[in-house]
DNA sequence: CAATATTTGTTCGTATGTATG
DNA sequence: GCATACATACGAACAAATATT
């Protein structure tokens, strides 16, 4: 990838460039970068500018280094599938990753019109919404907004406060299975308050999707948004 | 939206917190956004720091304004299908747009071993590469770079550059029919070159996607990555 | 239709922080 | 250190177009 020049510094146009080649997997986990003196050569600036590029991966714990023997790529994006049926636990377990979540906040309170729609709920009606974060290997990954019908579930507020999965807090209120029906995505950059929970830089690239989960009859159970942090992760879809 | 402190100026954070309001269809197409007294009033700053906000919006062209009337939301973000039948052309009508296309250049050149990967080439041979930009209504829309095989379709890249669509131009090599196999996204930030060809700022968020078309018998045919505008697009996904 | 209220557009002024030379 | 320029933000007043009563 090229480096070209712009108000962006130098230093850091090169760390998004190799950042970006990690994450299209030319540099897979686990494998060397070139050496400064390659990169510098080929990217045409001085070492110590290369040596910046790479720092700043290394503070993002994407690349270690090893005195003598080159720098070499600890973690490359999380791969996540969109479909009718993922779960972020699972996910991400089958992308090798030890998954969490953080819970941030959980409030009930009044319905704006627009999530009333979104539910099918009658305006103003009670939600329960759950801010979380999750993390891979204890990075931070997405924030996401989670919006359920109060009324339709008693007690979620208390099982979602308790379980770490939404899918396990949906469980004990009896819903046994769920499947996504529509998702919408957009990319946004990162406000001061999202780059915070996910230590990032303010403005930093996010893929921002909506989605909608809903029971086997269609009933829809989930209005969820999520904000994945964009550097971090990449959304697949298969056939 | 809440407006939060930080590095971006207010007059940005509002001018951001109100183009998510418009993508989220808060204010739909032809609506009448709040009057700058009120906004003033609700984001807790003067009138001018909305004024600010909304002359950016103006120039994005996504609101127009009229004296004694009110802002009014010109333009909403275009709905874009993913899916095995994605056409470009079709999708922007299906979504009440003028679809063009803009060929910023072919080159056929040697693949190098990733390219070749991905379209089952011997690593080195010939790949026929076409870089376009994809505008709705004139406005740049996405950026795209297409990758196929240049010894099994002779003749592609003087066929790519006569016909406006892809789908044409492979028409007439042969190729009747494609579906999209598998499809990658993340998010990034724009470089300078492709913020100058998107007419947006350098680091604004774009949906970066990769994706690979097949023929009928699972071939691959086109291997292609596509930058959306991040502001301009939402990609969605049925079912 | 006319009077009035609302809303955007314009022009002053003031103040602060930051980058540049 | 200092002078200068620029971007950001707030405040007040008025003009011009539109909407409403």
């Amino acid at each position: 990838m090229a480096v070209e020049t712009g108000k962006t510094p130098i230093w850091r146009a090169i760390a998004n460039a190799l950042r970006g080649d990690i994450a299209e997997g030319r540099y897979p986990r686990g494998s060397k970068l070139p050496t400064e003196a390659v990169l510098s050569d080929r990217f045409g600036v001085n070492r110590h500018t290369v040596r910046h590029a790479m720092s700043a991966l290394v503070d993002e714990g994407l690349v270690h280094t090893r005195r003598g023997a080159g720098a070499f790529v600890k973690a490359t994006p999380t791969e996540y599938p969109l479909g009718k049926r993922m779960r972020y636990h699972q996910s991400l377990r089958a992308a090798g990753r030890l998954p969490s979540k953080k819970v941030i906040s959980i409030e009930t309170r009044p319905s704006t019109a627009e999530e009333a729609e979104r539910l099918a709920l009658r305006d103003g009606e009670l939600i329960c919404v759950k801010h979380g974060l999750s993390l891979a290997d204890g990075q931070p990954l997405a924030l996401s907004e989670s919006h359920f019908a109060e009324a339709r579930y008693p007690g979620l507020a208390q099982m979602l406060s308790e379980e770490t999965s939404i899918t396990k807090a949906l469980a004990r209120v009896g819903i046994s299975d769920f499947t996504r029906a529509s998702t919408r995505m957009r990319a946004t950059a990162a406000t001061a308050t999202q780059a915070l929970h996910l230590q990032v830089r303010e403005g930093a690239p996010l893929m921002y999707t909506t989605g909608l989960d809903v029971d086997a009859e269609g009933n829809p159970i989930e209005y969820g948004m999520t904000w994945f942090c964009g550097d971090r992760v990449t959304l697949t879809l298969e056939d």
